[in-house]
DNA sequence: TCCGTATTCTGACTATCAGTCATTAACTAG
DNA sequence: CTAGTTAATGACTGATAGTCAGAATACGGA
């Protein structure tokens, strides 16, 4: 009998319907601002239908993030299918979370609640198993290029991947953040080129950290020159 | 007559009263889940009497997290009043960061709020000025020594000095706030010393950021060595 | 001391919103 | 067609930020 499976589906189906609602409102009006209201008339359901399928305003933020963290996941893993070379992957990797700000930017400004401390409140420990796997598979993306690195001699074997990690990952961010809220006085008024000056401060810290083999390896690719990233890689 | 500048006094006063209120409630329960009932009966008032001092929540804690704004600042400055070598007061502001962090806790926490991006409804246009003075404070402080340490030539010309503020703000910030959630597990759990992997962070940034000059001037004091840097400066 | 006025304070009230639940509607199986 | 199961509804509750008409208090002058 199929009427089972088919009501599965459906039922999968309104949820994501609601979660698409959700998403449209949350990106039109803001995560904080916007209602359940507000969700269930975009959804054209009733506000109680929406606690059917989600367990609270939080969960259903919840459910949209790791949307975005699902799109920026695949965008690293991407950038970072391009190249072999470890050293290449970190900048790739750093450039597609540059790309993910500009093309994700909805997404990106979404990401500023989830660490905001007053979360696991009303939330399901389904959707907080979701989110420590979506964070974890993001953060994979991130390291194993850098271990694959000190591995293989290029960055210091003192380093620890994820120190390294959260080093690059954290530069990133702060510049990232100011960007959001600062750009149009950064590009405008002072005509820096931002995807530059994000892949200097990259590269300052990665070189800080490669052995003399790699810096002569990597020798005038990075650190006051222009970098070649995006050039065709020379293995 | 004094009589009138009695009253200022004491409408000064009371409006410190309610800060000190609405400071330890959102110590003891966390800014979100405190309501403004919570502040008034902390401070002996009625409700409607925080509005007459305060326009809204939002107001009352950016007052409060000014407060902690200012005993950074100040943390700042003293720390790098401790020496005249520029590249040394870069260190002793991080390592006042550090300080503020464990000292201040309740404080640190309460920044989270400070860069949601819903806040500017509900405070007046004094307190949004007294937001900005405050980060220009810090900001200052923060910028001082770097740019003094590119114009003597420690670093190299081509930076700028908000560029490397970011980088190293960004980096430390990113760092605390991991240790914050995780603290007890990257302590017991791997044996890392914070304080040390900070610093060797910050030192790795640094040292790629400067001349050759400076790098033997500074050599051996950082990068994958232990760092003298709280022992007594040898100028 | 007493009165009119200005200032300060109060707490009941409103508006908004997350989340609930008794009721209704729709669908399914026999 | 009917009984029973599942899905959906929207009025309701509780919490809480913010308001405001009026009470209480302080002051200055007679």
């Amino acid at each position: 009998m199929g009427i089972p499976e088919r009501k599965e589906r459906e039922k999968e189906a309104r949820r994501e319907e609601i979660l698409n609602a959700a998403q449209r409102v949350f990106f039109q009006k803001g995560v904080a601002v916007s209602t359940m209201d507000d969700i269930a008339q975009a959804a054209e359901l009733s506000k109680g239908t929406l606690y059917l399928y989600y367990h609270s305003k939080e969960e259903l933020y919840l459910a949209a993030a790791n949307r975005g963290m699902d799109i920026m996941a695949h965008m690293f893993q991407d950038a970072s299918a391009t190249t072999d070379d470890p050293i290449m992957q970190i900048f790739r990797v750093g450039d597609a979370y540059y790309r993910f700000f500009r093309e994700q930017r909805d997404f990106f400004r979404m990401f500023y609640f989830y660490e905001s401390p007053e979360f696991h409140a009303g939330v399901s420990q389904g959707m907080l198993d979701q989110c420590r796997q979506q964070d974890q598979k993001v953060w994979a993306v991130v390291t194993a290029p850098i271990k694959r690195a000190i591995d293989e001699g290029l960055l210091h074997p003192e380093l620890d991947p994820l120190e390294v990690g959260i080093m690059l990952w954290s530069n990133a961010n702060g510049f990232l953040r100011l960007l959001d809220r600062n750009e149009s006085y950064w590009k405008d008024a002072m005509g820096v080129d931002l995807l530059q000056t994000l892949r200097k401060s990259s590269a300052l810290l990665l070189e800080a950290m490669m052995t003399e083999k790699a810096q002569q390896k990597y020798a005038g690719m990075i650190l006051y020159k222009d970098s070649p990233v995006t050039e065709e890689e020379k293995e």
